[in-house]
DNA sequence: CTGGATCCCTCAGGATACTG
DNA sequence: CAGTATCCTGAGGGATCCAG
């Protein structure tokens, strides 16, 4: 319904924190720009193998999302087969930075034997 | 089905940012951080009012995550009417820390034109 | 090789009513 | 006041097949 999609928004735009969140939060999405900085630039199909058990489809959602978010590029090359190779741009690299920090966090706690609560 | 939470189990497992990220990715979660970060600890009632929006289910499912996860106290007073007040951890103050950085990013790619794209 | 198109199913989360 | 108990819907994501 529209009233509760327009709270959803609201919530949204009131919060930049979770509006930045909003992109990273989907499945697969944080490891797969830690995946990108670790390794460089990668084609398709390298994504899909250093990303274990993600599908076609979710990685292409993914890809093509992040991509409108301004945090990776994507360049093709006219060939065939065609080769299409993704990058982290600037803001990718500025968001990577903060998931270090995230990262920095996370692994003292586990260390510290903290885990997340199940769902 | 048990394989693919399976999946989704190793995929947090292997991933120290992701399973950070999963205690603040559900709804509402990281602005409930911030509401009790900006105004100090708050009564169940004081979050609900503060949060608009946010059903009474969702909240204390988040109220219940939160605590299990070392990230709020939960203090009751066996009075009549109960009176129940919520406040961060150590811990939870840390995370807010880091979720400030994110906060300066996500203020300034606002500033700079940058909204997330639609889901 | 890089996806697009479907089908299907689970589950997060909203609305509402009720209780100690 | 501070929740619990249901019901319900939509979106996220997996599996599979097809295409340029």
């Amino acid at each position: 319904m529209k009233a509760e999609r327009a709270l959803h928004e609201k919530n949204l735009n009131c919060c930049p924190v979770e509006r930045l969140l909003s992109v990273v939060s989907g499945q697969w999405t944080a490891y797969l720009l830690w995946v990108l900085h670790e390794n460089g630039p990668q084609r398709f199909g390298a994504l899909q193998r250093l990303v274990p058990g993600i599908s076609t489809k979710v990685l292409t959602e993914r890809l093509r999302m992040l991509e409108a978010a301004g945090l990776l590029d994507r360049e093709q090359a006219a060939t065939i087969p065609p080769q299409v190779t993704y990058s982290l741009t600037e803001r990718g690299l500025e968001l990577r930075v903060l998931m270090n920090g995230l990262g920095e966090v996370a692994r003292r706690w586990d260390a510290e034997g903290w885990r997340p609560p199940a769902r």
